[in-house]
RNA sequence: GCUGCUGUAGCUCAGUGGUAGAGCACGUCCUUGGUAAGGACGGGGUCGUGGGUUCAAGUCCCACCAGCAGCUCCA
């Protein structure tokens, strides 16, 4: 008789029987809620039988692991459910990811959004019969023979390890080729809903023919189902792109597809990150340049842009010769450069560029402030000398942590990119600029990924990953090493021996594109921006004409304090103003009336607290005034 | 670029072949009020663009444009 380790280090003893019986034999209830086991670290099916194992995690829709497999299961029920509906739909693949699954269905007459009841109520029938799921087994040679006639599971065998190929049935003669494992049967799937349907290209190829992806999402229980959609909700509520002509911030227009148009809102949010950009830039050193949108074209075969990035560029013809719009701020940099001569004393020399870059992106690409045509670079480049790469990067990360905390994101990670297989310069600069990189990681102490083989052709980079209050990651930053330009345009430095050579040129962003970074902030504070940020910073409430006068002078001090502000005069109820201003997220209102007015003092109300405090004047001046120098996320009162 | 869906008032949307609708917003008037939307009246639309079918098209068909979801792409 041989026991078996339960992850509570308790023993039990177990031969002879299958996972699904151990449950049992642990508890009724856990029998119940049981969906697959993970026997020595492998994930299988509860009719696994367990002989001469150590340790066995019987897993229920509460693990991790145990929900992909019912996630996995419930792709098996849509898909016969579509196989019912659509004899002639042919199954391709179907994985499980992020909080669902898809299906991948090789099918001519499309799947609409209004099908989607009838999958499902179909799917809860399947759920209702409770019928097993069973393993088949047989060999490779078999399988193909079986399935002969079917492209793509004859593919999905292909490319399949092993040598034993397994299929699972459910119900009345639904087969499918899978590795598993899966639920015991369809009972125990939980709930369930179809949420879309979109086109996917086979193996992701788009010469390949397109097949129809079928989403679905999947919870142990109704109740998480339902916190899922409400997050998904949430999310859609904190859209960039519906806030933003809410509160009338930018707009896009058919005219300019992928061109933003930003409003007087909008520029305040934009002017204050980038009085801040600028400030915190140049205390760390950096002189800043402004160079042309529009380039003669030679310049971009000479930079390599025009046999590497042609596709995505603009070009113009200007008295007969042709010039292109710029992708990149790097060339023109480079010009201002080569404008005089440089001396290894000028190092390192920190040259930034808010420039304006324009990129023909597919048309079906673009997204809202994220993926545009038109953008802003918070661009830089750096010139030194390859034994101050390690310092200048330790520089680069320090200004880019302290500007994602002062806006707010305190969770990031970097990831490095090394040499890639198809790449110009030697081994040996590449190892030079790669120890840099890592030095100045290990350096700093930052943990950091690994990307082998992901570097640029011209050297390896990092880049900087945030994450939102929704936990959805973004890349902003990079820092890439260039040996390729400098040599391009020939750039030069004299060096302490009176010899001329290349300098090092650093390209780094820390923010990406101001048009994005814009995009996203809106959606982390879900337009509630700090007060720093916000385009109406106080918004004074007369409670009736009667104290206009007063609201007046209130305001007046405020345009003097530097606080942005607006007066509500109009003759609606103080209710409704204060309404208002919440629905157009001001973050401070000073309600005045006849009170207010003979003390000197305003009530003050912040944005989504119920109540508010009577607070002398100057006082909330100075309050308020101290949040803005600060960069304060948070507004409180104390 | 590919697949599917959508396009009606400033915004959100209803309108399945027979004279264009609602709520919010906007304007005027009434109301002068104490903490999350007081009332009345009014202005506003060649229904994305261009073709076609029909006695008749916002509605049906085709093409184009733009948006949305996804795929592919983002050296």
């Amino acid at each position: 008789m041989s026991k078996v380790k339960l992850p509570d280090g308790s023993e039990i003893a177990a031969n002879g029987i299958t996972a699904g019986q151990l449950a049992e034999q642990i508890g009724p209830r856990l029998g119940k809620a049981a969906v697959a086991a993970k026997i020595n670290g492998q994930i299988t099916d509860l009719s696994t039988p367990i002989n001469d194992v150590a340790e066995v995690k019987i897993l229920t829709g509460k693990d991790a692991e145990g929900m992909d497999v019912m996630r996995h299961s419930c792709a098996h029920i849509m898909a016969e459910a579509i196989c019912s509906i659509w004899p002639e739909a042919k199954l391709v693949y179907g994985p499980t990811v992020e909080d669902g699954f898809y299906y991948d269905i090789d099918l001519d007459e499309p799947i609409r959004p209004e099908d989607f009841e009838k999958i499902e109520k179909k799917m809860a029938e399947i759920v209702k019969a409770d019928e097993p799921f069973v393993r088949k087994e047989m060999p490779r040679a078999e399988a193909l023979k079986k399935l002969a006639n079917d492209k793509y599971k004859t593919d999905n065998i292909n490319r399949a390890d092993g040598d034993v190929i397994s299929f699972y049935t459910h119900g009345e003669g639904f087969e499918d080729l899978c590795r598993g494992p899966h639920i015991p049967s369809t009972g125990r799937c939980g709930a369930f809903k179809i949420m879309s349907v979109a086109g996917a290209y086979w193996h992701g190829d788009p010469t390949q023919k397109m097949l129809q992806r079928v989403y679905g999402t999947c919870w142990p229980t109704k109740k998480e189902l339902d916190e899922h959609l409400n997050r998904l909700e949430e999310a859609k509520k904190r859209d960039h792109r519906v806030i933003g002509k809410q509160l009338d911030w930018f707009s896009f227009h058919e005219e300019g597809p992928g061109f933003a148009f930003m409003h007087p809102k909008g520029m305040i949010i934009w002017n204050e990150a980038v009085d801040y950009w600028r400030s915190v830039h140049r205390r760390y050193g950096y002189s800043e340049i402004k160079t042309p949108i529009i380039l003669n074209e030679k310049l971009w075969h000479q930079s390599g842009h025009w046999d590497n990035y042609k596709e995505n560029m603009y070009f113009s013809e200007i008295d007969g010769v042709g010039y292109a719009v710029k992708p990149m701020n790097c060339p023109g940099g480079c010009l201002v450069y080569q404008s005089r001569k440089h001396s290894y004393r000028e190092f390192p020399m920190k040259v930034a560029e808010l420039g304006l870059v324009h990129r023909h992106e597919a048309s079906g690409v673009m997204h809202g402030l994220f993926r545009v045509r038109q953008f802003t670079q918070d661009d830089a480049h750096i010139f030194c000398n390859p034994e101050q790469i390690e310092q200048e990067i330790i520089g680069v990360i320090e200004l880019t942590f302290e500007i994602y905390r002062t806006f707010g994101f305190d969770d990031f990670h970097i990831e490095l990119s090394t040499k890639p297989q198809k790449h110009i310069g030697s081994d040996e600069i590449w190892e030079t600029a790669t120890n840099a990189l890592e030095g100045a990681l290990k350096h700093k102490e930052i943990d950091y990924k690994v990307n082998p083989g992901d570097g640029a052709f011209y050297g390896p980079k990092i880049d900087f990953h945030i994450k939102d209050c929704l936990k959805r990651s973004w890349q902003l930053g990079t820092i890439q090493l260039d040996f390729s330009m400098p040599q391009r345009f020939g750039l030069v430095y004299t060096d302490k021996d009176n010899t001329e050579k290349t300098p090092v040129m650093i390209h780094r962003a820390v923010l990406g594109s101001f048009e994005r970074f814009l995009g996203i902030l809106i959606e982390h504070y879900g337009g509630n921006m700090p007060l720093w940020l916000c385009p109406v910073q106080v918004r004074v409430l007369p409670i009736s004409e009667k104290t206009n006068a007063y609201a007046e002078q209130v305001q007046s001090k405020l345009i003097k304090a530097g606080l942005r502000s607006e007066t509500d005069s109009t003759d609606e109820k103080i209710g409704a103003k204060i309404a208002k201003a919440h629905g157009e997220k001001v973050p401070i209102m000073f309600v005045v009336g006849p009170k207010e007015a003979e003390s000197a003092t305003v009530n003050v109300r912040i944005r989504g607290a119920e109540s508010s405090r009577t607070v002398a004047l100057n006082e909330i001046l100075k309050i308020l005034g101290n949040n803005v120098v600060d960069k304060k996320q948070e507004l409180k009162l104390e």
